[in-house]
DNA sequence: ATATTCGCCAACCATTTGGTTAAACTTAAT
DNA sequence: ATTAAGTTTAACCAAATGGTTGGCGAATAT
């Protein structure tokens, strides 16, 4: 049964090296704990991933390809702007609720190492900004918006959607309220967060 | 001269305790390179702070309470919320310039160990909402500004003014722009938030 | 049937790391 | 000058940590 076990036990070996890192981070990981959390020998993380790098950066890719394309829905995508920023706080919001690990994972490595941004920014369909850009000076011009450089509304929309997942225990602390209270504020932001942009931004 | 060598020693270990935390994290951080970057003897961080731990907690609490008074201003100030929000846009962004390390360090160390933010939050001085609570259900009350949850407007200012130093490496590479750029960007944002957010919340 | 490959593990290794010790040095007080 | 207290260092230690090795058993190929 070797060749079935096999990416059996990759796939094992990789859920909880994301478990793992995701929460602890590169530096607080151990070898061993991911060994452990995944019911093997630690040996076997050198076996199918060859070292701590490796299987990081198998984690941290995975976990950057699930974050990319929700960027892209709205920097590509072909609705308004405001039907884009209504769409996007909704889904954006409803993801992390999914993956709350996944933001402060992201954010954390890459200030650990900005190097390693330009590894995956050389991706293709890495975010960016081109068409976007181009849409908001369009509206602007139309009078669909009020004037606004792309850069800052992006800045602000992306602000406004992921701050308070990577702010949670501050912002837990200085509102007072418990986990639940917590959800339910972030939950009834998938309308407030877009109602309080387009509220901005409409002419 | 020893009495007098004492709390320079003691001052150069913090300042070379605060460089290597705050950027590489309590995990990341080795005494060995605080020592070699304060130019003395490994022993001596042991001797004045005992152990990591509370070297570290000295570094947290020290940047802690440099970021709390700033974030006490629009909680607790006296002013119109769109003064409050005027005022502390252009200087929280002014004293992060100046201290960019910061807001990353302590949302990183904070996520990490979650029962920490209670040791600190007992602390007189920690921010809380009360105040601005009151504020704004009477400005809404006047007519002054639009209904909106003290809770939800706090996390709006809050995101809007951290998360671009935060999410600075992810902004960086979306946008595509360098670090002088950016920093032009950042800089505008001390009246391009403020602008925003009364935008959205006047009525 | 035999050889070979593959998945897996216990034991091991070298290095790093936080922390300790004991002695030397410096300074102020007696 | 002597003593006592605080300051600094080199050397050391035990534990933790990432990584390696050699072999075992099961499956596959010859």
């Amino acid at each position: 049964m070797a060749k079935t076990k096999d990416k059996n036990t990759e796939r094992t070996i990789l859920k909880s090296a994301e478990k793992i890192f995701q929460t602890k981070g590169m530096d607080g990981a151990r070898m061993q704990e991911i060994a452990d959390n995944a019911g093997i020998n630690k040996a076997m993380l050198h076996y199918y991933y060859r070292n701590k790098q490796l299987l990081f950066e198998a984690v941290f890719t995975k976990a950057f390809s699930l974050l990319a394309p929700q960027l892209n829905a709205i920097l590509n995508d072909d609705s308004s702007i405001e039907d884009k920023v209504v769409n996007f706080t909704s889904n954006y919001i409803t993801f992390i609720i999914g993956h709350p690990y996944l933001p402060n994972f992201i954010i954390q490595e890459l200030n650990r190492n900005p190097d390693f941004v330009k590894k995956i920014s050389q991706n293709t369909g890495f975010p960016n900004l081109n068409k976007f850009k181009i849409q908001v000076e369009y509206e602007i011009g139309k009078g669909i918006i009020r004037p606004i450089k792309a850069e800052q509304l992006f800045m602000n929309i992306l602000s406004l959607n992921i701050f308070p997942f990577v702010g949670k225990p501050l912002i837990k602390a200085i509102l007072d309220v418990d986990e639940k209270t917590f959800k339910e504020l972030v939950k009834a932001r998938k309308i407030e967060v877009s109602d309080f942009i387009i509220n901005s931004i409409k002419v």
